[in-house]
DNA sequence: CCGGTTTGCTAAACCGGTTTTGTGCACCGG
DNA sequence: CCGGTGCACAAAACCGGTTTAGCAAACCGG
């Protein structure tokens, strides 16, 4: 009565053929084992059953799965709404399919990243924005899964790709102290863990480089004057709405990604401000989109496209391989591009350097 | 001499517990069967030996993989160029999320999406843009995997979720030939399978809209002044380049895709032309940055996330219940969204009606 | 005190394949 | 004519778990 089982099995079709499962598994496998009329003849039964191996089988027995799992700290519905995300993405996307492995996603199970990663069945992980502090790698490590950090170099023994942060976030800074603005305000992306802030985190290195760059001109910029949120155009409004509730009249914004840079511009905008007129602002990523926005956008060029590929291929040397090779750890470049969402600072605004505390 | 096996088994931990395996996997899975010191023990033993059920043979026997995947006929590394895809991977990660299942995006791999298939451990897929014109549609059927098909109701017996593209499209048509536009040109977005422009699909449906506007103005809308490309900025600067090139000077360009859009506006610019002085251009989608973009893009709103929803949602109701309930068709609503990238035929363009053809 | 039910655990079968080992037969040189 | 080698396939073990069937001891009402 029952149907039975749906899809045909390996025992089916070494029925049907009059062979044994062995004979089948060679016909799909190592065909040249077998006399070349008795491959031949098991293939036509397989695929007049409809007959294709069972992947999940497959990958028991043979201990690998050909997928790569993307890890973020994050629920996958916050994080593909950075445009950021998407270009990553496309980069892993690329040196995955190339070497021909599939791509999970895993982000937290009903908010545990560390059950989420049981359940995953990949041959490895590429982690972005996970440092340390995360007792998820941990228990990666421990599951013996190989690991390749995006975004935190934090552990030697596992692989990383990072960019300049620090210098990238000083170029902008330096830019925006030589505009002549020396009063700021930074928004800063929502760190991972909501576990208080993460010193290793992209947020305090980015931050790190432009408080080195204002220092350099003798301005702090003090906590009251860095704001945190998702790394999103809501986010970006939101954080300028905060700003300004503060009291705060910035004449310059330090976004740490395009995303909230275009939030803040729209928020500015709202508050009938010109920008760069009134205020400039100046985000992290050089997203695609950045040189189209409205007024295109002053920003950190980051590799984000070749980040993605990096982390890929650095960890396909340790999958691939079974021994461990020594971790790659590899750095890529930033740069500014400066667009036209900054400008002097207004005459009004004008302070002498000595002014201010 | 060999190090064994990297991580501890189920008989490891029963050995150690001085249990058997059946206990160990009661212990995690219904722990109630067992006496409360002896579930607890067991724990103690195994997350003292680092244990994890290893997630595919979990698979294997509970003949479910908690994964939905993803399919798209066109590489990942294109797909995610399109910033649509990222909003609508929100809206399947978001409802993938909620109820628990993971991720898995499926693309061709070494051009072929049938061998992906079979490769895929997944419960079920959402495939977007696939018309029953590909193959691996019934090859899909046959292995017995629930499917929901957007952007296309080819197949009555399998799920859908798609808009309302004839409609949107009819509606941009109508409002830029209100405009006074008759010499206009479509950008169309590569139909995913090489092998000829789908019927069924989005490219033509949309295409459909526009024709059906225009011609109720009188003007038809030839084959010459559509050109389809990749849904990519770069797509859309490499179509009006070819526009161009081929002598047409329309006054209106009409692209399926925002990302198409924002990359003729950019190719327009370079031809020191004014939008929407000189041409108007008119999107599809509304992505999130179509506000921002200089100068803001008219386009067609449609509910890009809760497409992703819908489609994981109507997917779950066929994989969590047995027998195949009666497949949901959703058609949702697109509407034009003017914004400043549309504007009236420049006067040295007008002509009367009756004027062509 | 006895037959029957419940409790707490184990042995064995199973999921659907791959891989190792084994076996019958043809072939082949000596 | 005979032992050894290679070929084509089969039998059985295995991957790492879950699930079913089963069994001994404890419990329980009469």
């Amino acid at each position: 009565m029952e149907p039975r089982t749906q899809r045909p099995r390996i025992a089916d079709v070494a029925r049907e053929a009059g062979v044994s499962k062995t004979a089948v598994s060679f016909a799909f496998n190592s065909p040249d084992r077998l006399a070349p009329e008795t491959a031949t003849r098991i293939r036509e039964v397989a695929d007049q059953l409809g007959y294709t191996p069972h992947p999940v089988a497959r990958m028991l027995t043979q201990r690998q799965t050909m997928t790569i799992g993307v890890l973020t700290p994050q629920a996958l519905s916050v994080i593909f709404s950075n445009p950021f995300f998407g270009a990553f993405s496309e980069g892993v996307a690329l040196a995955a399919e190339e070497h021909g492995y599939g791509l999970h996603f895993i982000s937290p199970l009903h908010g545990s990243l560390a059950s989420a990663m049981t359940r995953a069945t990949v041959d490895g992980v590429v982690a972005v924005g996970l440092s340390d502090s995360h007792p998820e790698v941990e228990q990666i490590r421990r599951a013996g899964i190989p690991i390749v950090l995006v975004d935190s170099s934090a552990l030697p023994d596992h692989g990383s790709v990072e960019v300049d942060d620090i210098g990238g976030a000083q170029a902008a800074g330096a830019y925006i102290a030589s505009l002549g603005h020396r009063d700021v305000a930074v928004l800063g992306v929502e760190p991972p863990a909501p576990g208080g802030p993460d010193p290793e985190g992209v947020t305090n290195r980015r931050l790190h480089g432009y408080r080195a760059a204002f220092a350099a001109v003798g301005v702090e910029i003090g906590d009251e004057r860095v704001v945190v949120g998702p790394a999103s155009i809501d986010g970006g409004i939101a954080a300028v709405e905060q700003i300004w509730a503060s009291g705060l009249r910035p004449t310059a914004i330090l976004a740490m990604s395009d995303a909230m840079a275009i939030g803040a511009m729209r928020a500015l905008h709202q508050l009938r401000l010109d920008i760069p007129g009134d205020v400039s602002v100046v985000g992290f990523d050089d997203i695609d989109l950045a040189p189209h926005v409205d007024p295109p956008l002053t920003t950190v060029h980051q590799p984000i496209r070749r980040k993605g590929e990096e982390a890929v291929r650095a960890l396909l040397t340790v999958v691939e391989r079974r021994g461990p090779a020594k971790p790659e750890h590899r750095r890529l470049e930033t740069r500014l591009i400066v667009r036209g969402s900054t400008g002097p600072v207004p005459p009004h605004r004008r302070e002498v350097a000595a002014d201010r505390r």
